[in-house]
DNA sequence: TGCATTATTTGACAAAAGTCATATGCCGTT
DNA sequence: AACGGCATATGACTTTTGTCAAATAATGCA
């Protein structure tokens, strides 16, 4: 304490070590430096060296309010480790996993049109969190902007399908909307096969080649995932594919925890974007909700789908952990 | 917490608020505004703005540490409560009464040379603190000061008087000293009447009546104080002047909780500066050590004696209790 | 839909803070 | 007393930050 330099001034207030007496002018009575220099009939100059002093002697504590930069922070951490562009982590919050969800719906939904310029082609997955971040989005419009429907349409018991998916986002934007008029899953790979050689599919398919940023969600390979429960596979096909290492589903394709395509049963008969075309494309935004999920987000960004990252603390922490 | 502006821009590294970012990146990656303008593709002048926005907020918070100010803040305070011109106070410390004693001993030591000026007339009185103060006194040499004492001498079982003390100042500041060579305290009124008629003796009592700043300690009126035990006052003398409301002593007389002159039977046998006289110079530096001189030291600042003072955190609390 | 109102952003300017080479003062040594 | 080395202080300059009125974008309302 009581540091004892000979530097003092015949105008000080108290009989104070003069750097404690200028950083108390300084920062509590806020006087800027130059009023401080005159009143202690010192230079300017001095006054600078006196609070780089008092700072270095750690008289002065600045610090951020954890509650409002935790999340962010955390979203830096998730950013760093996998190499994203960028993230967005919301609070946990109080209430239960519907409390969770909505939170980041709402983050997800918040933070879309920010992503989205003009002459982006968004390619739009499927699933119910997709579903509600379209209905959650503000009208926004951003000019030239086309939604592409990534993955066939599928009836679910939920009134959410790939179509409703892709249609919603481009209405909220008034974009424009190239929808894929078929079946997301198909009974035999020669139907499936026939389909894509239709023209029109053909044109259709190859239109979400070409998107430069995409949205989706990943699927557990859970049995009570909707991969299993709309019916897209059976639980014997779900079972096939974890014994090949699958850990997730993305746009109806099963992912390794690579990030890598696990072939199987379903591959033929799927109609929609293959992974490989899904990869590495400008803009990736995984909305991820659940810690179920977890490996399946975690493939997903290592495979090279994702580069921004919609979730809250809790996951991103069980990301940080998983990886 | 998350706060739904909608202030957002694609160049945001997390989805998060912009003014959080803003903030963090500011603050916490200590980049300039320029810097995070052009990062955010802002306008620096908005930078500014979610900076205010931020504080206003409440997300920073810069704390001075207290270790290092609340001897400074105490100093402000006692200032201000008593309309001092400035106050020292010392850390209490973890030792006994010695280590109180020798703090403040030092603090007062360190202050003085910078309260004084050249061409200043600087009146000492007498005691162990003002003793002692001389003692750590730096040598230093003031131009053209003058040390003045202001009360008789008196030979002590401490081994300090008066002159000793005066001296000792003059002696540490190459000043000129003019020492009063008369006993502090005379049998009877006439001889004490008789000396100061002495062309001298006259000439000396007259010089320190001219001194503008004066050094000083106070005494309590307790039994065991130095003024009975020096053998100045009896202990009738004592209960005589408490019941005519004296709470201490300076320069040998006695004040009232007011500061005011108490007279009573030594007034007219003691040689040194009257209280009149004593007021309202252009600086009274008190020191001042143990709560028990605490009612003492406040009459001397309400009586205007003291424009200084010099203390431990613990007796300044007591000062403004006191109060 | 068009217009008024309010919030937000911006560019140009002003003020404040930081930097650095030089100057001053201090102390121990010759 | 003169000298060199070290620490501190200063003035002139650069960079950074703050201010404010005007422009632009968002919002509400007839």
């Amino acid at each position: 304490m009581g540091q004892n330099s000979t530097r003092r001034s015949s105008k000080q207030i108290s009989g104070e070590d003069i750097v404690v007496e200028t950083a108390w002018l300084y920062y509590h009575d806020s006087l800027n430096q130059s009023e401080i220099a005159s009143r202690l009939s010192v230079s300017r100059a001095t006054v600078v060296n006196y609070l780089q002093e008092a700072r270095e002697r750690g008289y002065i504590h600045t610090k951020l309010a954890p509650e409002a930069f935790n999340t962010h922070r955390a979203a830096l951490e998730l950013r760093d480790h996998f190499g994203l562009k960028a993230a967005y982590i919301l609070p946990d919050g109080t209430g239960g996993s519907d409390d969770h969800a909505s939170r980041i719906i709402r983050g997800a939904a918040d933070w879309l049109p920010s992503l989205l310029e003009p002459g982006d082609r968004l390619g739009v997955a499927w699933g119910k969190t997709i579903y509600d971040v379209a209905e959650r989005l503000e009208q926004t419009t951003i000019p030239d902007l086309v939604v592409l429907q990534l993955v066939g349409s599928m009836a679910t018991p939920y009134g959410f399908s790939a179509d409703v998916c892709s249609s919603n986002v481009a209405r909220k934007f008034s974009a424009k909307c190239i929808n894929l008029h078929v079946p997301a899953i198909l009974s035999t790979a020669e139907i499936a096969s026939t389909l894509r050689a239709e023209s029109l599919i053909s044109k259709q398919l190859d239109a979400i080649r070409h998107c430069n940023k995409t949205l989706f969600a990943v699927g557990s390979c859970n049995p009570d995932s909707h991969i299993a429960s709309s019916g897209l596979a059976t639980l014997q096909d779900l079972e096939d594919y974890i014994a090949r290492g699958a850990v997730g589903v993305l746009c109806g394709r099963f992912i390794d925890a690579e990030g890598n395509p696990v072939s199987g049963p379903l591959d033929n008969r799927m109609m929609g974007i293959e992974l490989h075309e899904l990869r590495h494309r400008d803009m990736g935004i995984l909305v991820s909700i659940g810690e179920e999920r977890v490996p399946a987000a975690v493939a997903a960004i290592r495979g090279g789908y994702a580069t921004h990252v919609v979730t809250n603390q809790s996951c991103a922490a069980a990301m940080m952990d998983h990886a």
